[in-house]
DNA sequence: AAGTCGGGGCC
DNA sequence: GGCCCAGACTT
């Protein structure tokens, strides 16, 4: 047996898992997160929602939701904006290809959808820029479908309430794979309530159930958790040191970072974005001058390594670049 | 499996 | 300063 078969035997079902339902539930009904997508039933304003908040927290999307969609009212509103307006709005919730990918979706269901965001995983899961995640978020979140779906929240939170702390525990050395968590949350999804489970999870894990610092002291499911459990077996008092010394035995930490982030690509994408996005409309701006504007010393050795990054941007279809110089496209 | 892609907030 | 974040895509 192949060792990714192996691992996709699904694990034995907690028997708390009853217990913990209630009591997540109970929670989020009393402590829920007040958040704008959650009182809307409108499938584009919830695609919008879920592609800002990949990788990027709740409070730093919260007043870019309100103004892009308050600049793209409707997906048909987005489909027809030119894609540097699109861009230029996204500024500066960073990973700007999300922008590009959020407007090319609604080109598409228009398209091909008549207009209607998909409702099924499998569907979803055809347009670029949505993922696993996404797709089963949106599924459940604007369709309220009955599906599981984990992010970093959920996989945290899943693990450590039914498997244990997710290092330096002996039942669980290893972290298991995306698609065993996918299983395991397929499991223990409560019958009928995705939308408010799903959620649930995810308020957990951003207020209280935290990676390096989790309040277990407030937290709803201390009793029935596998992971205060172990803690409490080998007399770790629930704490931010805790976690951050079992990571440090893990030997996660990726190590040192070989450069200053001011220096990298990633830096420099996002001042030329960040830059072009004041321009009037359709002008261009030549490389000679973009340089300097971007980069103290710049000289012309530095014309190859622009072009690179120019190009790079261009490819992902965040920029227009012609002999004339370039432009949001 | 590992790299790439942003940027702001928090410790 | 390092780590974190409602991930997805490419190589």
């Amino acid at each position: 047996m192949s060792k990714q078969t192996q691992s996709l035997v699904p694990l034995p079902l907690p028997d708390n898992v009853t217990q913990v339902h209630a009591q997540l539930l109970q929670w989020y009904e009393a402590e829920q997160r007040n958040l704008p997508w959650r009182t809307t039933s409108d499938p584009y304003a919830i695609l919008v929602s879920e592609i800002m908040l990949q990788q990027t927290q709740v409070d730093r999307v919260l007043p870019k939701y309100q103004q892009f969609l308050a600049a793209f009212p409707t997906l048909a509103d987005l489909a027809k904006a030119p894609t540097a307006e699109v861009i230029s709005v996204w500024v500066p919730l960073g990973y700007n290809t999300r922008a590009v990918r959020l407007q090319s979706i609604a080109r598409q269901v228009i398209a091909e959808y008549n207009g209607r965001i998909p409702d099924t995983i499998d569907e979803l899961l055809k347009l670029k820029g949505i993922g696993r995640y996404t797709a089963g978020a949106i599924a459940c979140f604007a369709y309220h479908k009955q599906v599981a779906t984990v992010d970093t929240n959920i996989r945290r939170v899943l693990h450590r309430i039914f498997l244990g702390l997710e290092v330096g525990s002996r039942q669980t050395e290893q972290p298991i794979n995306d698609a065993q968590m996918l299983l395991l949350a397929e499991q223990v999804l409560p019958e009928g309530e995705a939308y408010n489970w799903n959620q649930a999870l995810m308020d957990l894990g951003a207020t209280i159930c935290t990676s390096n610092n989790p309040e277990c002291t407030r937290c709803p499911l201390q009793n029935t958790c596998q992971a205060y459990t172990e803690m409490s077996q080998y007399s770790l008092f629930p704490s931010g040191t805790v976690f951050r010394q079992l990571k440090k035995v893990a030997e996660k930490k990726s190590s040192y970072q070989s450069q200053p982030f001011t220096s990298t690509n990633r830096y420099f994408r996002g001042r030329i974005i960040d830059l072009l996005r004041t321009l009037s409309i359709g002008q261009r701006m030549p490389l000679a001058e973009l340089g300097p504007r971007i980069k103290t010393e710049y000289s012309t050795d530095d014309a190859a390594w622009l072009q690179q990054i120019v190009t790079g941007l261009a490819r992902d279809g965040l920029l227009d670049y012609t002999e004339e110089g370039v432009r949001l496209p």
